[in-house]
DNA sequence: ATATCTGCAAAGACTTTGCATGAGA
DNA sequence: TCTCATGCAAAGTCTTTGCAGATAT
């Protein structure tokens, strides 16, 4: 297990995995390395060959069983850009320092992550969380904004 | 082919889509109109069935064909709930009067459309829209909010 | 008349499942 | 030790494609 070098908290999700029962197995712990130093959008055939690099024994199943878990448990978030396949990032780092939204051409597929404006749009949707809350009877845990549309390059071609 | 009772544009986006040099046929309008008349999440086959009914003629492969048409051409947007099949609306009626946005449960899939706070969340959506817009050098031409949870019945049995 | 559109069947792509073996706690 | 996790291969599901015949304009 390569420890992860440019961060602080290192194997800081070891305490929430153990402490929900679920076994901290080398597979998971590479895939989750994979995850943690990737800033891409990675499907699961990308994480696979990138942890089979280091891992051979390591299968696409487990990459597909683990990111399962991983979703449900809330550490990763399964993105759909209209691809046909899912793709999947960290939810967010032991400080929450990664909080992004995107920005998808709708023609070449390019995906874009923003920072800009983040900061209203979490203000707004926290308020709106709140109310939907109350409303619906739902416990919300997550959000999902993406803007959709044609990049520079996609639109001189059009 | 069964004209819409319930609306006053009926055939509306007959211009738009001989405008765009499509043709209009009859399985192209028998899915619009189920589009239309339905306000629920529908998927390819839920689709399909609905104009089987009526059609018996159209084949699914259409129904795929004519949405991605549809969705290409902006008339339609399509969805993905995390239940590994895609849905469909059609993106506003005549009088741009349908839009709202999405809260899905994680555990059992449900969606609720909401409507509230929709302006503010437009309002914001588009200032955001201007910056990305320019920033990116996108053109921006949709957006999608969702949030996810567990509504009270799954909150219960967990 | 003719460029599009369509149905059917088959292929394709991603993801899930069954089962015997292997590995954490 | 004993349950949980994994690999491999096979199956499953949704979606796309090839091609000959049908259709809109």
């Amino acid at each position: 297990m390569k420890a992860p070098h440019r961060r602080r908290g290192a194997m800081w999700w070891h305490g929430k995995f153990k402490g929900m029962g679920y076994r901290l197995t080398t597979s998971r712990q590479a895939i989750l390395d994979v995850l943690g130093e990737s800033s891409e959008h990675l499907s699961a055939e990308d994480i696979y060959l990138k942890v089979h690099r280091i891992h051979p024994g390591v299968g696409l199943t487990t990459v597909y069983r683990t990111l399962e878990l991983l979703v449900q448990t809330g550490l990763v978030f399964k993105f759909d850009f209209g691809d046909g396949r899912a793709r999947y990032e960290l939810s967010e780092g032991p400080k929450g320092a990664r909080h992004h939204h995107h920005l998808v051409c709708t023609a070449c597929g390019r995906v874009v992550d923003y920072t800009d404006f983040i900061d209203e749009e979490i203000e707004l949707l926290n308020r709106t969380e709140k109310g939907l809350s109350a409303k619906y009877d739902f416990k919300i845990t997550n959000h999902l904004i993406q803007f959709y549309g044609l990049c520079n390059e996609c639109r001189g071609r059009s």
